[in-house]
DNA sequence: GAATGCGGAGAACGACCGTTCTCCACTCTG
DNA sequence: CAGAGTGGAGAACGGTCGTTCTCCGCATTC
């Protein structure tokens, strides 16, 4: 939980609390009080609370590619490692703290003020769709797939925030599934490729 | 531009601020200025500067819903209507004022802290939901298709507005010929839509 | 013409924001 | 033990927020 350096858990604390309650709800001063650390000390370590946030946001893509990448390493054929970005969405959805995407939600909070969270939800959904264009490409899939199996994840999020239910990732799912079998139909139906034992 | 109604007047002036801006970056003097009345006028026709937003959200609820429904009926093929809602989507995304789906935005920006403004998102996006799957079901397509689609377009939505290129409208439509292709296939591609399943 | 009420302009208010500063307890070094 | 320096607690600061209040010009009415 508490990391060994101040600093990352800091932004561990910040992050938590922004994401729960939006950036502009919380003070510094109650970061502070949740972090533990003192307001002379948080202002070392960060010279704003700019800083924190765009610290928060560069956090939260690390996990969200580690995440990622870590559950499409456990498919095997290529068309599962399309599929397994929405059984992750899923996991997520149906985590209690679930809020959306945090860069969706500063975008909105802050994006038409600050020109770098905008920037910084940019290059993050930037780098999400390099790296499904990258599956896609592996997978001998055509180059409209990826942006449409992006747009599906994206969608996915923002439905499942704001009806609080997670149903949305099944649904993406099955939207995948036809996209990518419509895109890159199998040479045998019987689909030898169909070994769906995962973990 | 200025409506005959002084509330309306409000309202529209605070759309447009709170859209291009965020909600929290605007202030109530702003506003005031902004549409022109008096601040004592302003609490005269609105109690707090929630009920504003509120208003705000039922007006752009009102205008997509009216916009939607006028390009859907200007389409004569059931499987034209639903396709027709993501030519709506390229249009807006093409306006310069485009910064995503307002709800969406409050949603993330007050949505934790405003139960009434979470509840106006999830009222919207439950509306639109109903009314693609209406759209699904007279096409005679399956109940799957309808929250498929509608995912489709928030991603859009999102993706759309923090890359700041409209070209996710044209995406997303293509993918939703191919759920639509592959849900309610033709039996010839000239399209007798008169043969499709009845209620 | 005097009384009355309405609405506009904007000052005032209390709260809270992000940030800086002051003060002091404490721990090292000699 | 004396002195220096670090860092914690939290007060202070300037600014802005949403909201309320005061003041005053002006139109209406008897």
């Amino acid at each position: 939980m508490d990391s060994t350096d101040p600093r990352e858990h800091v932004v561990e604390t910040a992050d938590r609390l922004f994401y729960a309650r939006g950036v502009q709800a919380v003070g510094m001063d109650e970061l502070r009080q949740a972090a533990g650390v003192s307001l002379k000390r948080l202002y070392a370590l960060f010279p704003s609370k700019e800083e924190i946030v765009l610290a928060v946001l560069a956090r939260r893509h690390r996990l969200w590619e580690e995440g990622v990448r870590e559950r499409v390493d456990r498919s095997d054929t290529p068309r599962a490692r399309l599929l397994a970005v929405y059984d992750h969405l899923a996991d997520w959805f149906a985590e209690d703290s679930f809020r959306g995407c945090g860069f969706i939600n500063a975008f909105g909070e802050l994006g038409a003020v600050s020109p770098q969270v905008a920037e910084a939800a940019r290059v993050h959904k930037r780098s999400f769709q390099d790296y499904v264009a990258a599956l896609v490409e592996t997978a001998g899939g055509p180059a409209d797939l990826g942006p449409q199996l992006c747009i599906l994840a994206e969608g996915a999020q923002t439905t499942a925030a704001i009806a609080g239910t997670p149903e949305a990732a099944a649904q993406a799912r099955r939207a995948a599934e036809v996209l990518v079998q419509a895109a890159m139909p199998s040479e045998r139906s019987g689909g030898g490729a169909q070994r769906t034992r995962d973990a």
